[in-house]
DNA sequence: GAGTGGTCTAGACCACGGA
DNA sequence: CCGTGGTCTAGACCACTCA
């Protein structure tokens, strides 16, 4: 298994410090002729580092070490950009498009909708430290935050919710698969199809136990570390 | 992106109900000749199935339809066995080995111990259906377990905890990420060098804030949907 | 415009699984 | 022992990135 020794081989300069976070590996063809193989076989070695989340792709433009992932608590309201800056690293988020749609069969089954039902569907596109690494999708009920699109929504949407709308988070159901990025997501983060992702569902309820708003983030999966405590009572 | 299509034309059959979990794939090369492409390409198409947790590939053995991942909640102490259990499927678990050694690196950071401590290591493989699912190392403080080693293993460890020494989990610290299998994990579960892997890594506390033991899971990342709530406390 | 990555072809050999 | 999957070779063309 020739390619799990040239991963092997990347990962020691990886560890050594010779390849920065962010820094660009050398060109498929070099590598290939720098461990005396072919193109068929390196790719296969770098998509063995890419599963293992110790580099990653960026669509036609190379491969490249991957950061340190964000520290990521499902179960705190804590926004996205504050989890961020908390961390020490730079958030942005792009609005991608925010509308009003008939509910489709994912939202209708999250948000618990009757059939022909009005969502809100915002889809941003956040990055950290200048690369894009989540695409979210929110679906929101109109008839508790009604003309919500008037807002500025590459804000956080807990604040708009806190500030014009008095409502706050109490409890959120949440499910973490793995699945890979294709289409839409994957050209909003420069990935190509297939891309490993860790697909993050969460549905929100406010103070009074109301059903408000769901969302489903895709996550570059070399991006994101989950991490929570979880209190037991019995 | 021929790869795509040929990937969309099987999901198509899958959802059809033509192909049922557990069932075989038809040869590489039988289905090569069926989408009139090479090998190579229809593996792409293949590796992108499986990276969806449609499908999944035991080693030499070929490729087969993915059943539904079995729902896990990281804050029950639920045992597996009971959790595959109440969800109708069968669980068996595997003891692979149990011996006390000397702290590794890994050990020693998640369990805090001072260099050169000794702890037990438990690796078990998880079965459900019949198909290895996770492997489990176990790190356990033997101050706090003293011949633990002497009961049987391949029963669920929060039972010996309780019943044997009057402990039980209170709060659980708990990380999960992605990565791929490799070596040893691999080959327990049947799988290939670089198949896909969803990790989880819980730290448990005892009812006294104690840190008792940790383990680190490796499940195939089909396999597996973490579902749970979180009741926010502010 | 050169170089790069994305995709694809048409083979090959080997070791293992299963009959 | 046959067929299969695991691995690898040595190319090719195209569309895109980036200098």
């Amino acid at each position: 298994m020739q390619y799990v020794k040239i991963k092997d081989a990347i990962v020691e300069q990886i560890d050594a410090g010779m390849l920065s976070p962010r820094e660009k590996l050398p060109a498929e063809r070099k590598l290939a002729e720098t461990f005396d193989t072919t193109r068929v076989t390196l790719r296969e070695a770098l998509s063995l580092l890419e599963s293992e989340g110790r580099i990653y792709r960026e669509d036609r433009r190379g491969w490249f070490i991957s950061p340190e992932p964000l520290r990521y608590d499902p179960t705190q309201t804590l926004n996205f950009t504050n989890m961020a800056l908390e961390q020490g690293r730079k958030p942005k988020t792009e609005l991608v498009s925010a509308k009003s749609i008939l509910a489709n069969k994912q939202a209708a089954n999250l948000l618990e909708l009757k059939p022909f039902s009005d969502v809100y569907q915002v889809n941003r596109v956040r990055y950290l430290d200048e690369r894009p690494v989540v695409y979210v999708t929110n679906y929101i009920r109109p008839d508790i935050f009604p003309k919500l699109l008037d807002h500025d929504l590459a804000n956080s949407l807990t604040d708009i919710y806190r500030e014009h709308y008095g409502m706050v988070y109490q409890s959120i159901r949440y499910r973490i698969s793995t699945s890979s990025l294709i289409g839409l997501q994957a050209q909003a983060l420069r990935a190509t199809s297939g891309t490993p992702a860790m697909v993050v569902e969460r549905v929100n309820y406010n103070q009074h136990g109301l059903l408000i708003d769901c969302d489903i983030e895709y996550w570059r999966h070399d991006a994101i570390s989950i991490e929570s405590v979880a209190n037991l009572t019995r």
